[in-house]
RNA sequence: GGCCCCGUCGUCUAGCGGCCUAGGACGCCGCCCUCUCAAGGCGGUAACGCCGGUUCAAAUCCGGUCGGGGCUACCA
């Protein structure tokens, strides 16, 4: 079997990480079964839709490292991967439905249909509309020969019955009674959802539809569109909805819910794809570090969970942090140099880079984020700031001063200068003056970085250097009086 | 309201009739390590929504109930 599955996403926003996910289960199953992962953009919507958004969702799925093998951007053997491209042949198909009696034109009001359905509802009867306030085929002619504007319904056959099975979800039947006959072309000529995206999932011979579970119950109409127009339906799966911490549909009140945020804050693709696919997928082995490679051999869509996900900031923050220490040296310092200049607001020069490096390591088992790091640094490459609450816990504690005047002294003249020479002399100055490491270092940290949070103190020191070290010594003691 | 989907620790999940006194991960708590903060190591906390039924045996099957979610547009 060639499986065929599309990734559609409208340009109406920034990319969600539930489309994310969605976008992501679609690669897996696509490279897993050696198929083709098309990238659509379904634009029908030219009011909401978006050049920024479009561009982001290509941006965004380039990030997460899911790269397509035909669509938007990339081309292929279709002419265009864009539905607002693609109008006249979804008005075709229209004709053709309507030509055939599949479809019909619609004259109905908007408040007559809204009475429909109230009255339906007030009689407990289905709200579906079932075409019942057309006028006789004669009339409708005629009102269409006098330009009347109206939409084109499909004529849902009833009774009747439509069913599947849905990969995650199992056998799924919807009874046409609660089917409406629904708009494929709006009054305007331009073609619903519904219309285009099955007349590019036929034309696209899309073998897998998988998506979220917000179109579980119109994927009998899609069914019965792909049905009508003479050729096979694709077999459907539906991913159930990522939720906020309070069990309601994700949205922007908990918090970012776009990829690109995610990135900006600091986030790694690798961690970001590890953790949306967990959400809802198991590799099993009791194991939830997972690389993409290996996602890939392992997936199944069908044993995809079926139950809602909460999508939670911890984990993730956790399995980031879990990423960045599986960086190299030089992997985790080409990821940080651009976050570091940007907060610098300069370049860092060859003397610099040097620094950097040798202090990396030490951040970068610490980082939970890309973003932790340049505060952690920064105290390497200009003048620092004092945090007043460091200063005040810190230094106005009993030795603090003298550990402080004893470091400078020391460092000042010791002979040489690494890692170990500053710590053998900073041993021996707290062995002179009885300070344990805790109340004697901390006041060296906040003197020599500005804060007592930073990366260990010999080593911060060693790449400080004794110039800027001494100096940054002699000021605290000058401030402390 | 109607239709549809879902229901295992706070969260993501394993579990597919006996292997379950329910496993793993995050979080949380404690201890260890320690120059701060982390990381790391060790230990702990915590769940089968409820009620019936089927069966020698049910988290696993069936029904109901309750709860959550989706859809109900000339949005997607």
């Amino acid at each position: 079997m060639t499986v065929r599955v599309r990734f559609a996403p409208s340009p109406t926003g920034y990319l969600h990480v539930g489309g994310g996910r969605t976008g992501l289960y679609n690669y897996l199953f696509a490279r897993h079964n050696n198929g083709t992962f098309v990238l659509r953009s379904d634009d029908t919507d030219e009011a909401r839709s978006t050049e920024e958004f479009r561009l982001d969702i290509i941006e965004s799925l380039r990030w997460l490292g899911l790269d397509w093998d035909e669509g938007i951007e990339v081309g292929g053997p279709m002419q265009t991967y864009r539905q607002s491209e693609r109008l006249a042949r979804y008005q075709e198909v229209a004709a053709e439905l309507v030509a055939a009696g599949k479809a019909y034109h619609s004259f109905a009001s908007p408040e007559q249909l809204d009475q429909f359905r109230k009255e339906a509802q007030a009689a407990g009867r289905s709200p579906a509309y079932d075409g019942s306030l057309e006028p006789s085929p004669a009339d409708a002619t005629a009102r269409l020969a006098a330009e009347e504007p109206a939409t084109v319904r499909f004529a849902v056959p009833r009774p009747g019955e439509t069913s599947f099975e849905d990969v995650v979800r199992g056998t799924v039947a919807f009874d046409h009674a609660q089917v409406e006959d629904f708009v494929i072309l709006r009054s305007n000529g331009t073609p619903t959802y519904h219309l285009a995206s099955s007349v590019d999932d036929v034309d696209f011979e899309i073998s897998h539809v998988i998506r979220g579970e917000d179109l579980l119950s119109s994927t009998p109409k899609h069914i019965l569109l792909t049905e009508a127009m003479g050729a096979e339906r694709a077999t459907y799966a539906h991913l159930s909805l990522l939720m906020g911490p309070d069990g309601k549909k994700l949205s922007k009140r908990h918090g970012h819910t776009a990829i690109k945020a995610y990135r900006d804050d600091g986030y790694l693709a690798t961690a970001m794809v590890n953790y949306l696919a967990l959400l809802g997928w198991s590799p099993g082995e009791d194991e939830t570090v997972v690389s993409l490679g290996d996602m890939v051999a392992r997936f199944d869509l069908s044993t995809v969970s079926k139950n809602p996900a909460i999508f939670d900031t911890d984990k993730l923050q956790w399995m980031n942090g879990v990423y960045i220490r599986e960086m190299s040296p030089a992997e985790f310092v080409d990821a940080v140099r651009p976050l570091v200049e940007a907060d610098l607001d300069r370049r860092l020069d060859d003397g610099e880079m040097e620094k950097l490096a040798e202090i990396a390591p030490l951040v970068q088992e610490r980082a939970k984020l890309l973003t932790e790091v340049p505060p952690q640094v920064r105290f390497l490459f200009g003048d620092i700031e004092y945090d007043e609450a460091s200063w005040n816990k810190v230094m106005t504690k009993e030795g603090a001063a003298e550990a402080v005047a004893g470091a400078a002294d020391r460092l000042a003249t010791v002979d040489g200068w690494s890692i170990d020479v500053v710590e053998a002399s900073l041993r021996a100055m707290l062995a002179e003056l009885e300070l344990s490491a805790r109340k004697g270092l901390q006041p060296l940290r906040v003197a020599i970085s500005g804060s007592s949070v930073s990366p260990p103190l010999f080593e911060s020191i060693a790449a400080l250097g004794r110039p800027r070290t001494v100096e940054r010594l002699e000021a605290a003691r000058e401030r402390m009086g």
